[in-house]
Parts: structure tokens; sequence; C-alpha cells
RNA sequence: GCCGGGGUGGCGGAAUGGUAGACGCGGUGGAUUCAAAAUCCACUGUUCGCAAGGACAUGUGGGUUCAAGUCCCACCCCCGGCACCA
């Protein structure tokens, strides 16, 4: 017999796959559905990274084991192609970005192909299709109608050297990645998405989903909703006020000073009265320089200046406090403003101590630290707190609030950490925003019918020195006339970032060719929600929560059928360099799966990714343990050998007890993604099948089915070898019966004090009485018990028995 | 810094609070071979012991329990995310 050639079989079954259409979904089939994705790629220059390929491999062996349990499967593949690295590409080639794409993406699909992956290639898609941005943008209009998209003047990272503005992955420790001078902010007007509107229903919304724990609190926490109240201080000899955001007004007897932002308008509009503006303009220029994660995580090493010449009064005290400005407040949190209470909050404390500001502690909590030295941030009694003495902190929240709402100087609020989206990238390679500036009109929406909004063609990307999109450049696009006055216009310039083709991709694959709607409504029920979503875990909050947000709107304006869009989420870990360290083309320590498809087959590949590790954890690449598989599946092969008609194996208890178990744990072990010990389950089965010199053949058919989702090739092969006319992939996939699965006699565990030291032979069901004879009356036992009183003896039935003396 | 996850043999890892190390890789010895590769068989956590057998062992330190890798508290280290990479 011929041996194992996986570059032959698995070209062979790759073309009769696509010949004989049996990856493609039925849009009206009697079969219950089920819709399957996983991310789709950016098309990256550097090809399918061995990462891509182990979420693919998963949602693949799922998929065909769900279309062998007679499911309709809707599994499609697309490209996520805006975005900056194309149009970088592009810049230093001097190849566009179209050209880039186009290459990219053809790499891109014969990779998959060459892995075997079952998607369904009828109902590709790509984000830079004008027939598939024009829903992005018909989108785009629908958030503006609803008031959802607003301009706002935001800052952007902007290198005064090359004078060009800068995504946060170009800024390098504080410096322009290309030049090395230091990076600044620079203020422009740019559109916003209020997803804030969403956050409440964000929240909530995970209540129904059958997504990972840990997805849903870091969204829960990225939303970061915290209840309590806005406070108003007076400044004094003025008519201003500074309002802040607190959680804990109970402690405002304890605000000792306050601190606002370097971007807070109060400074400008005060500016007269500042003493020392000088220093505080200068304090202000630097922390320009400084990104978020710097201000508020450069840990104890606080820095701030005081604005001299203004005092606040604290309402509850009416005791004038001074007012400081300091980069560890941040502006788009709250209110841009915070009220110090240092005895209680570790932050605020450092910054007193540094600056020797008064410390007065309000909360008393019995048995816990009453040192000064040391911030106490829990809840407890009030004190040094006027009348409010005694209270309870969550009484006290509830009394104050009411106190200061008389006066008109606070009220409850609700504040979330979550902020609006920056939707305006200053890049050529993405959406055209569909907006029309008219100096008489104002911001005019394009019409439907004006859709798509094409990116024009151009043969110059570069960034302009203003800051403004390459499309600024354009003029014959920008200057146009507006659509209501007829004057002339200009277009909006700014592009869409590369989450907005993101957002709503998956309700395309229902209907991908429409040109009527995004997609059809009966389809989209139909085929939604998506039943499983997998992808990588750095999407969690930013991808999942934005599409979450978009797919909700779509639902509240009724073009959707559900508001929630993914049923259950799965995450896959990365896949590591052999050193343990990320892959990285600098490192020169990135696998190349062409590579290992050619030498070890697709099949080697597929499956050690799916044995590497617990589906969701990171995983160091190892080349050996490709070979282990190699191995693996050279033994499947011969064991065809082996096969025959009688059924001497069938007869077999212990056996067909193993063949059971497998089918039980493959099968629920694919389910819960859990792919590296359905796997080892198979290898405990071939094992065991090598110790006969003959197998049943029926046995072996059964365990080809069971391999086929995660070793699509050689199975088929083998399949066919074996006799079969039709696909294994045709086949039902096999049941198991739970009566054979039960052993008769178990190996009851004895402990002594709780250490194992004796293992006997019993009958399955034995009794706790006969467990407890059988044991003290074993050799082994009888040494340790002897002279000793027995204390206790706990029976864990058809386990194990426990000895206490 | 903040949020989330993780730490078990030489390595990847397995283990509803109940036999720690399944399965795979690597290693050692043997068979086969002119030789090698491939393949097959045996052994393979550390340590004491001739052996029988024992002790130790799941990042560190405490705790709960008849019993802890698993639960609780504190700490250390590693990884992902932190809003303009995707």
């Amino acid at each position: 017999m011929e041996g194992y050639n996986p570059n032959k079989i698995e070209n062979k079954w790759q073309k009769k796959w696509e010949d004989l259409g049996i990856f493609k979904a039925e849009d009206d089939s009697k079969k219950p559905k089920k819709y399957i994705l996983v991310e789709f790629p950016f098309p990256s220059g550097d090809g399918l990274h061995v990462g891509h390929c182990r979420g693919y491999s998963a949602v693949d062996t799922l998929t065909r084991k769900k279309r062998m349990e007679g499911y309709n499967v809707l599994f499609p593949m697309g490209w996520d192609a805006f975005g900056l690295p194309t149009e970088n590409y592009a810049l230093k080639t001097g190849i566009h970005p179209t050209k880039v794409t186009e290459k990219n993406t053809a790499n891109f699909k014969r990779q998959l192909k060459s892995l075997g992956i079952s998607f369904d290639w009828d109902r590709e898609i790509n984000t830079t299709d004008p027939k598939y941005y024009k829903w992005t943008q018909w989108i785009f209009l629908k958030l503006f109608k609803k008031g959802l998209a607003y301009q706002e003047e935001m800052p952007i990272n902007w290198c005064p050297s090359c004078k060009t503005g800068l995504a946060n992955e170009e800024v390098v420790a504080g410096k322009c990645e290309r030049c090395g001078a230091l990076a600044e902010k620079k203020i422009k007007k740019q559109w916003m998405l209020k997803i804030t509107a969403y956050a409440d229903k964000l929240i909530d919304g995970l209540k129904k989903v059958d997504f990972p724990e840990r997805v849903k609190t870091q969204q829960i926490n990225w939303i970061g909703k915290s209840e309590g109240a806005t406070l108003k201080f007076l400044i004094s000899d003025s008519q201003f006020a500074i309002d802040v955001f607190t959680t804990r007004p109970d402690t405002l007897f304890g605000c000792s000073y306050l601190v606002v932002s370097p971007e807070h308008s109060m400074i400008q509009i005060q500016k007269h009265k500042i003493e020392n503006y000088k220093e505080v303009e200068k304090y202000i220029e630097k922390s320009k320089k400084r990104s978020d994660l710097e201000r508020t995580g450069s840990a104890k090493v606080k820095t701030g200046v005081e604005l001299k010449g203004i005092k606040a009064i604290n309402p509850a005290n009416k005791k004038e406090i001074s007012v400081w400005v300091a980069d560890y407040v941040l502006p788009h949190y709250g209110t841009g403003a915070i009220m110090s209470v240092p005895a209680h909050d570790q932050r605020d404390y450092d910054f007193a101590k540094k600056f020797k500001l008064p410390i007065t502690p309000v909360v008393f909590s019995e048995g816990k630290d009453k040192d000064l030295q040391k911030v106490f941030e829990g809840e407890g009694v009030a004190i040094n707190s006027g009348e409010f003495n005694g209270l309870k902190t969550f009484e006290f929240k509830e009394k104050i609030i009411k106190w200061l709402e008389k006066d008109g100087v606070g009220k409850k609020a609700v504040n979330y950490k979550l902020r609006d989206w920056v939707f305006s990238r200053q890049h050529y390679w993405g959406e055209p925003i569909p907006i029309i500036h008219c100096s008489k009109c104002g911001i005019v929406p394009l019409t439907e019918k004006d859709l798509p909004l094409e990116l024009p063609y151009i043969e110059k990307y570069e960034p302009t020195e203003t800051g403004e999109s390459p499309l600024a450049n354009v003029s014959e696009w920008m200057n146009v006339k507006c659509p209501k006055c007829a004057r002339s216009a200009k277009r909006e310039t700014d592009t869409m970032p590369n989450w907005a083709g993101s957002s709503w991709y998956f309700l395309r694959y229902a209907d991908s060719k429409n040109d009527d709607v995004f997609a059809d409504f009966d389809k989209l029920k139909y085929w939604l929600p998506v039943d499983v979503y997998n992808g990588g875990m750095e999407h969690t909050t930013l991808h999942l929560l934005y599409s979450r947000f978009w797919h909700k709107f779509l639902f509240d304006i009724g073009v959707v059928p559900q508001d929630e869009p993914y049923q259950k989420r799965t995450s896959h870990g990365m896949v590591l360099a052999e050193d343990g360290r990320k892959m990285s083309k600098s490192l020169g320590n990135v696998i190349n799966p062409d590579n290992i498809i050619e030498k070890y087959g697709a099949d080697s590949l597929r499956l050690y990714e799916m044995f590497m590790g617990p589906f969701d954890q990171a995983i160091a690449w190892s080349i050996s343990s490709v070979v282990g598989m190699r191995r693996f599946l050279e033994k499947v092969y011969k064991l065809s050998e082996k096969c025959s008609r009688d059924s001497d194996t069938l007869n077999n208890l212990d056996l067909e007890r193993l063949v059971h178990q497998t089918i039980k744990k493959v099968t629920e072990d694919i389910e819960n993604f859990k792919f590296n010990t359905a796997i080892s389950q198979l290898m405990i089965l071939v094992n065991e099948f090598e110790k006969y010199p003959k197998i049943s053949i029926d046995y072996y058919q059964l365990l080809l089915r069971l391999l086929s989702p995660f070793v699509p090739h050689i199975t088929e092969e083998l399949w066919e070898k074996s006799g079969n006319k039709e696909s294994i992939f045709l086949e039902k996939w096999p049941e198991y019966n739970a009566k054979l699965i039960k052993a008769k006699k178990i190996i009851l565990i004895v402990q002594i004090n709780g250490k194992v030291r004796d293992k006997i032979e019993a009958e399955a069901d034995i009794s706790e009485q006969d467990a407890k004879e059988l044991t003290l009356s074993s050799e082994k036992v009888k040494k340790y018990t002897e002279g000793k009183e027995i204390k206790k003896i706990i029976f864990i039935k058809g386990k194990l028995i426990n000895i206490v003396i």
C-alpha cells in the first residue's frame, strides 16, 4: 500500500469539495441553521499567520461537525481591507492601495484554501468594495439622522517635524516613530459616534448572551458605570462654579482642595485671576506631550501646580479650599475635575503629601487602621462631618445628595468610563464620510441615492501638512455644489476608521450580493444571530463593543430582527514564537504556514494547532510537536491495513466501552472548544486499536468520522479507500450509548488521613458497608491502622474511601 | 497605574474539592539495520533505599477541609487590553 502523502491528497480533496459545493449555505432549507463566524482578517502583506490558523482550524472543526449533525451551516469569509498598514505600504512602494489589497487578499485566499477551511466562498465580502461600503456609509447617515454622529474638537497626535498626524501606534514612548521628534497633540474638529448613549443597553445585553465571563467582565469594566453625584464648587468672589463627579459624596467634608485637568475650560475663563498663569501655562504645555497612560500611570510621582489667586468653596462646610491643575486628572472622565479627599483616596493622598495639603479623615471603621499614615478607601461611619456624624456610608450618601440638591449645589449622577467613539481618520485608505459642508446650510448629509460615495482613485495620498486627510488635496473631488442651495461647498475629507466596516459585516454575509438593501430582512431573520463567533481576546473591548453598539442601533431603527448580534463568543489565545515571545518580523521568528503545509501537510498543522494546549490560552509554537501530529496521522493511515470484515473486536466489551467514551468525549469537547483533550482521547483510542492484530472496519470508520472535522483531508481519503463513494462530510456524526460507558469494576482508592495507601479492585456500585469491610481487611491498611483509633471513615461512592486515624 | 487572564516534570499540557503529571514532545536503554533514518518495545517528576517501601512536589507565604493544583487571604512573576494597529 502506498504511504501517506499529504500534499497529493490535500490538493485532490480541496478541489473535489469545491466541485461538489458541499459547504454552501442554503437560504431556504428544512434543516435547522447554525451561523458560525470567525473574525475576518486584515489582509496584511505578511500573509496568513499561524495564529490565524488556530482560530480558523477550530471553527472549521466545529462547523464540519455541525454539518454532520444535520445543520444548515453558514460559515463565510471576507476581508477587512481598509487600514493604515496598507496605506503606509503603498506610500513606501508607490503601489496603489487597491493593488496592494488585491494582491494580499489573493494570497490570503490561497492560503486559507490550502488549509482546507470549509468556507462558503460564494458569500465573500470586502470592506473596500464600493458595493459593500455603500452600506457602511448608509449606516453612518442613519446614525447622523438620529443625532448619534456629531462633530467635536478632539486632539490628534501630531509630529511637528514630519508635519503629519500619527496613529497611537506610531507614537513610541512619546516620540514620532519615523523621525524621533517629540509628538504633540493638535486639536481638530472630528466626527464622533455617541456610543455612550448605548452604555446601559450594552451592559444589559450581556445578560442574555453566552460570552466567557472574562469577556463580560472586561466589557462591563470598560463601560465602567458608576453611580454617585455631581457637585458644584463655587469659586470665591465669582458666579463661576466647578463641577466635579464623585462616587463618594459622603466624604465631602474631607475634601481639602480641587484638581482640574490641564484641558479644563475654567483655566482659560479664569485666566485673568490666576496670579501664576505663566507657570500654569508651562505646565499645560508639558502635559500636552504626555499620553493618558503616562499621565495616570507614572505611579506615585504626582505633578501639579496651584492656581494661585483662585479659591473654591466646599459646599458642605463652606471652607475656602485651594484649586490645582494636575495631569493625572483626565479631561474626558467625569467632568474633568475632581474633589480631593486625601484621607480616603490613595492618589489624592499621594498628591496631598507631596504638596503638603491638609488631610482630614471623615470615615471611621471599626477594626480598620485608624492610623493617619494610611488611606482608608472602604465604607464605615462618618466623623468630622458636622450634623452627619454617625451615619453609615450608604445612608450618608443618600442624605447629603438630598441636602445639596436643596441648595442647588449637587445632584445624583451616573458616570461612565466609556467615551464616545472618535470616528474620523485623516487618511486616504478608508470609507469617505458622506457629508458636505456648506457655508450657508452647514452640515449636509448625502442622500441614500448618492451612495456609495466612492473613494477617488488618486496617485498621491501623502498626508497633508495641515493634518487634514490626503483627500483635502483632491480639489476636483472635494469641491462640490451644496445639494441644498447649490452654492459651492466642500466634502468632508476625513475617512472612517477600520472599525467601521467590521462593525456590521456579519449581516452582509446573510445576503452578500443584494444591491437594494444591506441584507434582506427575512434572510437576516433566518440566519441571525450569529450562533458562535470566534476571535482574538484583543478585540474584547473595541471591535466587540463597537459592533454590538451598531447592531443595537440597527435594531432600534427596525432594520435587524434582534438586538444582540452574537449568541456565543469564543476567543483563541495567541500563538507565540518558539522562544515564547511574540512573532514579529523584526525578531525574525515568524512561522509561515505555507512552509509547514508543504513539509508536513495541512492536516498535521491543523491538528497541532488544536492539540497545542487550551484553546483560549497563549501558547508557544513547537515544531517537534507538529512532527508528533504527523506521526499520529501516519499511524491512522497504517491502521487501515488492519481493517477486517470479521467483527472480533466488536465483541470486546472493554474496547466497546472505550469507543463509546471516545464518542462522548469528542462530541462534548468540540462543542466546548476543548480540542486538545478531544484529540488526546482519539490518540488513546488509536493506541488501543494498535494493540489488536485486526480491527473491525466499523470501528475504523467510526474513528475516521470522529477525526474528520480535525483532519478533513486524510480522513476523506481513507474513507474513500475503505470503500465509500460519498464524502465523509455527508455522513452522520456518531452517537454514543450511555449505558455502554459505565464500567462494572472500579479501582477503589484507599486513603489514610488523606494519603493514598492502597488501591483495591471492587464492584462499581459497592456499598459503604462492603467497602469498609473490604478496606479494613487489606494488609496494607492494617499496617497503618494497627493500634490506632479510627475516628472517622469518609466514603465517596464508586471512587474513594478515606480512613481518619 | 487601571481592567482581564495565567503560573503544574526537561518542554506543551491533563486533572466535577477525591489516585497530581492523561495525551504529545524530548531523553535513556533495547530490537530491527552493513549503517543510518523510519518503525517497534521498555523506562522516564525529584529524592532516600539493594529492595520492599518511604519522603518531597502544582510561583511564594498563610488559612479553610477528612482531603486543596482546584476554595479563601496576602505577595511575586509573566501575558493581553488601555480607546487613531487591526
